[in-house]
DNA sequence: AGAGTTGTAGACCGATCTGTCTACTTTGTA
DNA sequence: TACAAAGTAGACAGATCGGTCTACAACTCT
């Protein structure tokens, strides 16, 4: 069953993510997803709590997608590529669980919301760390040490954001692929 | 001579930069630059006019700082700790010609303006794009050969915008420092 | 001295924004 | 069957949006 809710949900997710957050009004998301606007009001108290639903349901879908890659992959290197060619898939929009790729949600609502202590600020931020936090669990498969594992995760979130970015804004789509080689250098 | 024009674009970019493009109106713009609606629209055409000066008055203020950071740096090793090192004061708020830091203007503006065939967003590209020239300038003195400068380049590129976001999103203003010591091991 | 440019303050326009409300319909469940 | 919850369409309100316009003042440069 599909409830009003998540329709508005998914569809408001499907126009913020494409068009930003602040160029998207609430009478574009209701004709987008067939729902009246009183039941908008219903389920949420205003458009921001709107917003903070969206994130959490993209956080859901991204991490259960990335979760699932990572989870297939050998351990050692092999959780290393797995991570670098989920992302080369996204970018080059061979996921369809994830939408057409516009970037980073988080990254880009940060950007609209610049207050770092804003709750949707905080909220991408939570992300983020979930992130982290999953790919520190398939590293410590083959790095027991506490200190050399998060070395070696911070280089990976930093390679990730950093090509994240390249190909959304350079539209660099082989970004994913240049990250993948920089970090199997960093093992060695 | 401070002219209105110029009072207008830099006190557009810091509201732009501080809270969002859209987040902003013509009128705080005016009231805050002091400035008449008549002037505002006797220089440009339109709020969107508007971003792109803020664009451009962006991308020389960091191009300029950036560019006299890794002059001053010695050749080598030292351009690489340079770089990342500029990044550090910036995320921290030790550099006084560009405003307290709020993320990368272009990437967050690049998230309000998805559609990357639109020219606010090829502008964004385009700043990426003369940073990326600025630092493979400052490499060539050192690493000739055009492949493997270009590999470095785009490690350094890549950590330097992974860098941005983890300051920014996560808050992890030590992030620069990471960046480098990564960029650092890539070196040898 | 006179003309043209650049500026000011702010009224005004139509459009659009978020959010409220009325009046009515569908639906699930006791 | 009856009632409450959840839904519909859309008018409406108040604010704000980008942008135009009038009327007038200050400035530079013939």
């Amino acid at each position: 069953m599909e409830s009003k809710r998540s329709l508005l949900v998914t569809g408001a997710f499907e126009l913020f993510y494409q068009k930003g957050v602040h160029a998207v009004g609430i009478n574009e998301v209701l004709q987008y997803s067939g729902v009246a606007k009183k039941t908008l009001y219903h389920h949420f108290s205003g458009k921001d709590d709107l917003v903070v639903a969206t994130l959490e349901y993209r956080d859901q879908c991204f991490y259960d997608w990335l979760a699932n890659r990572l989870n297939q992959a050998e351990d050692g290197e092999g959780k290393v590529t797995a991570l670098f060619d989920a992302l080369d898939d996204w970018f080059n929009d061979r996921v369809e669980e994830l939408q057409p790729f516009t970037g980073c949600f988080f990254i880009n609502v940060s950007g609209e919301y610049a207050d770092p202590d804003c709750e949707i600020h905080r909220q991408c931020r939570q992300h983020k760390q979930r992130i982290a936090l999953l790919i520190a669990e398939q590293l410590s498969m083959f790095i027991p040490d506490n200190d050399s594992r998060q070395v070696l995760l911070d280089a990976l979130c930093i390679l990730k954001e950093g090509a994240i970015t390249l190909a959304h804004v350079q539209g660099d789509f082989s970004a994913a692929k240049k990250a993948k080689a920089t970090a199997l250098m960093l093992l060695k």
